[in-house]
RNA sequence: GGGCGAUUAGCUCAGCGGGAGAGCACUACAUUGACAUUGUAGGGGUCACUGGUUCAAUCCCAGUAUCGCCCA
């Protein structure tokens, strides 16, 4: 006997190491079946799961336990992924936590060896949360991003693109964090509006020259005319004006015509600069005269570009003012400001600005500020030697696939991709086709090293490894014929050594007095962002650049499955890459799932203390507990009690332990094609509880010697009520499985929910009591095999959704061969839909439910039972009638029937169909409400049939709307007004 | 500034050119018959607003408002 209830607390672990164990998770390699693969997106091995973990792996393991039991040979590659800055920024925190040196003193060997321990003694945590969800992903094979096998691949790929000339190395400004010191890409950036200041300066024109400045407006009229010796400028970076190189306005604007061509005097730094025209500067837009620095701006960096202006590095690694000399060696950066921080510099600037009477006037200003997105402090932009990708060359194959995917073209051997839903598709184009040149490089040492080695004369050899890059040297430097010091023969080998130093380069020219004679081979010190390496992921997890059986197999995948925010990120390029390495696209499929928000709609972040642990939701967590958990590690502290309030009004109690089947389950059902899921616990619990429903109704199914029987042939069934419930069991299985098919994963869900409560429990169950409780016989053992084979499908429905419990009720109704994991999916062909048996049982639910809404509505107490009396029945209701006696005495609480012309006097009536039911029960019945009762429902009749009326009296309609749709109308309207007769009917007969 | 999306029951959300839906919450009744993590029944919505297309609009189109996100 079951227990009374599932314990998903006990249960969860144990079948998840049963399966496990059996080795249900791996593929089956067996090349007679359908290839089926998801690469997981992999989390950072710093992270834990959070909500937005939960949906993603969800629905993951749904499409991949459905395709598992429908026989497909499946693969889910888990794996995690190193990331780069998150990881430095975790393992630094630990080590000043725990008093040891910093990084730099440490030297970087050891930190990587600090951080490498780190990752194997805590990093991971993840995976096994996504074990407890109940992801069934092939542990065997979990890959990690700085694995030997995947960093083979990450070289192999930047050496091939560095040949190819997709890779290159340029000085240009990137965007430069100065906290964690290092470049990072634009998509790491994260533009907010702050509230700022826009100064507006005066710059002289040189040698005290004037000029007449005239403003107008839209008419042409004169509305300012007076002589100026400047120009006025605003900026809201005023610390940049000591490395500005010009000014510029728009070719077009009238008012600066007369100094075109002229300089300026740059104040403070006491430089002449010249005021020249560019496109870029907006004549309606401040003073329509824009300073140009083009060493920290990236507008700025075009317009210098384009005119040939000078550009001066402003600020070191960390943001602070150093001193730079220009093409003529004169120092840039007045003494006074060099090594201030660019905050302190600004505001030393803006007094000496004001102290020197050039400064017009501060306005406040709403401005975009671009900040780190793991740093949050201020984006600096700088100029700077970094690695790129020739990302427009490598975006074109990846727009052409997803332009293949959406036009269903599937002509091409690379494969067409398709979004799900398909508006994602304009995201991508739109992103893909402005792309710009992708930052690979940075300033970090956990990471990808970057296989490129610099020389003297500005040589840079990329090869796989320092072997081959000491080949290519040799080449170079005798085809080149230096200088070799003190030598006159060919290079050879030893002429060459490998040095951490980037100096011993410099050395090797100017340092006469050096010993060393060798040349120096250094290794750039960078590494290569985290997304180059999860680019690769769909054929390096897979064994890239060997052919292995699984690359061979598995790729291209079958689906991504992945939240909208990484579409750019991660989503775009591994098209990118795998079109490039592979000839062919990673995925063929591209399902975009919602974002997972709190109740409020607002995003789940620690910081703001509204976080929703998966895990918690899983095993239950008391209110302490958790306020705890969320008033710690809060961006702003002061708001803990704020939090803390808000957390026990919304949780008085805290979770309880709803298990991982009610989350998925919740997950799913609210996996609808938006944008947002608002988490809602509430609905978590109603889950739960229909996860308890299931398990009673399975306790139902035992107590009933309900079991499984092999070989039940389900077309011989002869008792209707199992012919209705294998035929809407069909039905469902179908819909559950296009569903699931077309990523549709809430209408899944609900289906399966809706049959296994609403018509498993509510009505099949019910309906079987009679016959279950009743003799012995083939009626009863038919209807016994019935009940137990519906049930089995509806664990077979439900297994992708709520694996645990559907496990646990799978091998404990019976002794089975196999489970219920890799049991076969329900394919019940459509002979099993049984349309006569289904108007009989559904005619029957309708006539009990409007019997007992009737009896509800006018008070009749349960234990009241009576007779009903049919009248205007065909011979078809009685038979029914006659059939399902018994139910109506059960579920209706009525003690036999008989027909008659007319409703005995004062009883209730109501009617289905063509047949008007009365309840003489005599006593008990208020004629008034009665009476009340039917013209209410009159009423509303009433209101249908003039609205039909009004449709069918419109000739429009009847000509133009399809015939089909004007005989619907007509039936409904016909119903309406039989139905409408009958209660004017019943009411006449109340007195 | 450009783009995308949302606005449907008290709450969280589906839906859709032709009868307004679900879960939760709420109300009433029911407890030795698998299940109170339950059952039965019920109340509750000018489908944001304004126009247009159409025989017909919650649904399609345009505009407005509010909110959210992305990009510049």
């Amino acid at each position: 006997m079951l227990d009374d209830r599932f314990n998903p607390g006990e249960a969860e672990a144990r079948i998840y190491k049963m399966w496990e164990d059996s080795g249900a998770f791996k593929p089956r390699m067996d090349t007679s079946r359908e290839a089926y693969s998801i690469v997981i997106p992999p989390p950072n091995v710093t992270g834990s799961l959070h909500m937005g973990h939960a949906v993603n792996n969800t629905i993951q393991d749904i499409l991949i336990r459905f395709e598992r039991m429908r026989g497909k040979d499946v693969l889910w590659q888990p794996g995690m992924d190193h990331a780069g800055i998150a990881t430095q920024m975790v393992v630094e925190r630990k080590l000043a936590a725990e008093g040891n040196v910093s990084r730099r003193e440490m030297g970087r060997d050891a930190f990587v060896k600090k951080v490498w321990e780190w990752k194997e003694e805590s990093g991971g945590n993840i995976m096994n949360q996504l074990k407890r969800l109940g992801s069934s992903c092939d542990w065997s094979r979990e890959r990690f991003t700085l694995d030997e096998g995947l960093s083979e691949a990450v070289t192999k790929v930047f050496v091939e693109l560095y040949n190819k000339g997709l890779i290159y190395r340029d000085k240009r400004l990137v965007n430069w964090d100065p906290h964690f010191q290092t470049a990072v890409s634009n998509l790491e950036v994260e533009n907010k509006e702050v509230d700022g200041h826009f100064w507006h300066f005066k710059y002289p024109l040189a040698g005290g020259e004037t000029y007449e400045y005239v403003e107008k407006d839209e008419d042409g009229n004169v509305t300012l005319r007076e002589t100026r010796d400047y120009i006025a400028i605003a900026t809201t970076r005023p610390e940049t004006m000591l490395g500005d190189g010009a000014v510029a306005v728009h070719p077009s604007d009238e008012r600066y015509a007369p100094i075109i061509g002229k300089m300026v005097r740059l104040p403070l730094a006491d430089r002449l600069i010249p005021i020249i025209t560019d496109m870029y500067p907006d004549p309606d837009f401040g003073s329509g005269a824009v300073k140009i620095t083009g060493a920290h701006d990236f507008n700025d960096y075009d317009v210098a570009k384009r005119n040939d202006i000078p550009m001066y590095p402003l600020m070191d690694e960390q943001a602070r003012m150093i001193q730079t000399p220009d093409k003529d060696g004169e120092n840039v950066m007045p003494d006074k400001y060099v090594g201030m921080d660019r905050f302190e510099a600004r505001k030393a600037v803006v007094a000496d600005i004001d102290a020197q009477g050039l400064m017009i006037k501060v306005e406040d200003k709403k401005i975009q500020q671009p900040f780190g997105d793991r740093s949050k402090v201020v984006i600096e932009p700088m100029l700077a030697d970094q690695w790129f990708v020739d990302a427009e060359t490598l975006a074109k194959p990846a727009i052409a696939a997803v332009e293949r995917g959406h036009a269903g073209d599937e002509s091409s051997d690379k494969g067409a991709t398709k979004f799900f839903p398909t508006n994602w598709k304009n995201t991508y184009d739109v992103w893909m086709k402005d792309i710009q040149p992708w930052c690979i490089s940075r300033q970090l040492w956990w990471g990808h090293r970057i296989p490129a080695w610099f020389g003297p004369e500005g040589k840079i050899f990329v090869a796989e490894n320092q072997e081959k890059a000491l080949a290519q040297a040799m080449v170079v430097y005798n085809e080149l014929g230096i200088q070799k010091t003190g030598k006159s023969d060919d290079f050879i080998e030893s002429d060459f050594y490998f040095g951490e130093d980037q100096s011993a380069i410099f050395r090797y020219y100017s340092d006469e007095t050096l010993s060393e004679t060798r040349i120096p081979l250094v290794r750039d010190e960078d590494v290569l962002d985290t997304w180059f390496s999860s680019a690769l992921w769909p054929f390096s997890t897979l064994g890239w650049p060997s052919q292995t059986a699984e690359l061979k197999r598995f790729y291209p995948t079958s689906v991504l499955v992945t939240a909208f925010d990484i579409i750019f990120f991660w989503v775009a390029r591994m098209m990118m890459a795998g079109l490039e390495f592979m000839d062919e696209i990673p995925f063929s499929d591209i399902y975009i799932h919602a974002i997972v928000r709190d109740e409020d709609g607002s995003k789940m972040s620690k910081s703001e203390g509204n976080v929703i642990d998966p895990v918690d939701l899983i095993q239950g967590i008391d209110i302490d507990t958790l306020v705890k958990k969320r008033t710690t590690g809060l961006r702003q502290p002061e708001k803990a009690p704020k939090v803390e309030k808000a957390t026990r009004k919304r949780y008085p109690d805290g979770f309880e332990a709803y298990g991982a089947d009610a989350l998925r389950f919740t997950l799913a059902a609210q996996a609808a094609a938006g944008r947002d899921i608002r988490l809602s616990v509430e609905r978590v619990a109603g889950y739960r509880n229909f996860g308890t429903k299931l398990w009673n109704a399975s306790r139902f199914a035992e107590m009933k010697d309900c079991k499984p029987v092999q070989g039940f042939d389900l077309a011989s069934c002869t008792q209707e009520l199992n012919q209705w419930a294998i035929s809407e069991l069909t039905k469902t299985a179908a819909e559950v499985t296009r569903c699931i098919e077309t990523y549709r994963f809430n209408d899944a869900a609900d289906a399966i929910y809706k049959f296994a409560w609403g018509t498993y429990c509510d009505w099949y169950i019910e309906l079987a009591k009679p016959v279950l409780n009743g003799p012995d016989g083939a009626e009863k053992s038919e209807t016994q095999a019935a009940l137990a084979f519906v049930l089995d499908n509806i664990l077979k429905l439900l297994h992708p959704f709520m694996p645990f419990i559907t496990e646990e009720l799978w091998q404990s109704i019976t002794l089975r061969d196999e489970m219920l994991i890799v049991a076969e999916w329900p394919n019940l062909p459509n002979s099993l839909i049984n349309d006569e048996a289904a108007e009989d049982v559904n005619w029957l639910i309708r006539a009990i439910t409007e019997i007992r809404s009737v009896r509800a509505e006018m008070n009749i107490p349960p234990s009241k039972k009576g007779e009903m009396v049919v009248i205007g029945a065909n011979s078809a209701t009685q038979s029914r009638m006659d059939k399902y006696t018994d139910s109506f005495e059960q579920l209706a609480r009525i003690d036999g029937w008989s027909v008659a012309d007319a409703a005995p006097k004062g009883a209730l009536q109501c009617v289905v169909d063509e047949a008007t039911i009365a309840l003489p029960l005599a006593g008990l019945i208020d004629l008034d409400a009665e009476k009340a009762r039917l013209d209410k429902e009159m009423d509303k009749i009433r209101a249908e049939i003039e609205k039909l009326e009004k449709k069918l009296g419109n000739p429009n309609f009847v000509e133009k709307a399809p015939a089909a749709v004007v005989e619907e109308q007509r039936a409904r309207q016909t119903a309406f007004q039989q139905e409408l007769e009958k209660l004017e009917a019943a009411k006449e007969n109340l007195a």
